[in-house]
DNA sequence: TGAATAGTGTCTTTCAGACAATATGCC
DNA sequence: GGCATATTGTCTGAAAGACACTATTCA
């Protein structure tokens, strides 16, 4: 075998390597349901399936940027929380040449989701996450993984803040956890415990209109130490 | 810009796209300290400087394999703990072209450090992680990232094991968190606190010829479910 | 006044943290 | 017996979990 540490000094062009990709687990709540944007593909292989939404990365931006700009052209969605997954680096989880897939997810609340009019309806759909269909690639894989991830960093981070609107009530941002973690939760506990954590913000604001006692408005810290994960 | 979603089916040597590595934090514990292995660099960029060992991923493996591969070849270490870290991508990271590294830790103990008779000595140095010197590329970056994760994972994971031999006393296991997480802990707290986890097996074995007081062996229970991070 | 959701407190259990004396093997 | 380290339990405060009633708005 060459030396590859030599070679790429000397004539990088000449030398076969992977492709990147990045892969993204959109998720949202809408109906009272988290839920997953997956596209149908437009082209071999697997033209047809359904797949995490995604694409390579170009030679000058980072992935990070690749990620963002994905999740604009594929999703309609910008400014909302994202972060990097995993790496996925199979030598055959695409047919087609090796791609090494850097996977990412990102949390929308359904007022992000609004932006989303330029995307096809016809290629694009939301499932919800129990239910969603066969996964070209390895993308059940990434699924699984990042589910795994939201559900265990939502315990100890203020990632939830991520798909709830600007202003919120407590019993939103209840119902979030209890969507996410797929488990009903006391309501006194749960108040108690994120009144402690010490990232809500009271807006002073009440709901309107609702056919019944009116809640609470709040928000959430800005600019707060997220814990590590 | 073209579609590069059909230039890689067509044709996909033509196409220019990152190169990808794997760069490695080999943690260990030697002298009552926390040490990770770097390499002095012998060629350019940065001919002379330390950096983390790493090296390119082939098209033919997968990129964990990579990072066993480099620890094999680089660090003389095998079949020690591997967790994949996180990918850094910044456009510019590598003066010579556009490299994607996926950053990979693993912890040795000192028994498994004995088989690095292979690595030349001259080129390859433990450091104390307190006193590091100046990294090349991003890799005080990665090492920063690293140190974190490390620190994270050790009280909510049973990685603290991959650091010992495998019998070690309760005062052993002891040790590494306190080099690890740079604190001293109250011996009465810590054993209570271990052996309501549930990881530890007693051998029944007791250190021998100490100058005091034997102490019990323990080992670490195999299969057991690592907590999600 | 009935429907629907908001809002609130106590008790119990569990876990983390502070704290010191006795036990054992070797010389 | 002296040295060096191993081993062990109690108390206290904080947080988590079980559990049910009153308050408010609108129709």
């Amino acid at each position: 075998m060459v030396n590859m540490e030599n070679q790429i000094t000397d004539d990088i062009r000449e030398y076969e390597h992977p492709f990147v990709a990045v892969d993204l687990l959109l998720f949202t709540i809408s109906e009272g349901k988290l839920k997953v944007l997956l596209v149908k593909r437009g082209v071999e292989p697997f033209k047809g399936g359904w797949a995490l939404p995604g694409g390579f990365v170009r030679m000058n931006e980072s992935i990070d940027d690749a990620s963002k700009r994905e999740l604009k052209e594929e999703c309609g969605v910008e400014g909302v929380y994202l972060e990097q997954l995993y790496t996925f680096g199979e030598p055959n989880r695409d047919p087609r040449t090796r791609v090494i897939s850097v996977a990412y997810y990102a949390l929308a609340n359904s007022e992000k989701w609004n932006l989303r009019a330029e995307t096809d309806a016809e290629e694009a759909k939301l499932f919800e996450v129990g239910e969603i269909p066969h996964l070209s690639f390895d993308h059940q894989e990434i699924f699984d993984y990042g589910i795994k991830r939201l559900r265990s960093k939502l315990s100890y981070s203020n990632i939830a803040f991520g798909l709830l609107p600007d202003e919120f009530t407590l019993t939103n941002l209840q119902q979030v956890y209890e969507v996410i973690l797929g488990k009903k939760m006391d309501k006194r506990n749960f108040r108690k415990w994120i009144s402690n954590i010490g990232l809500l913000l009271p807006t002073g604001k009440m709901t309107k209109n609702t056919a019944h006692r009116p809640a609470k408005l709040y928000k959430f810290k800005k600019n707060q130490v997220v814990f590590f994960g």
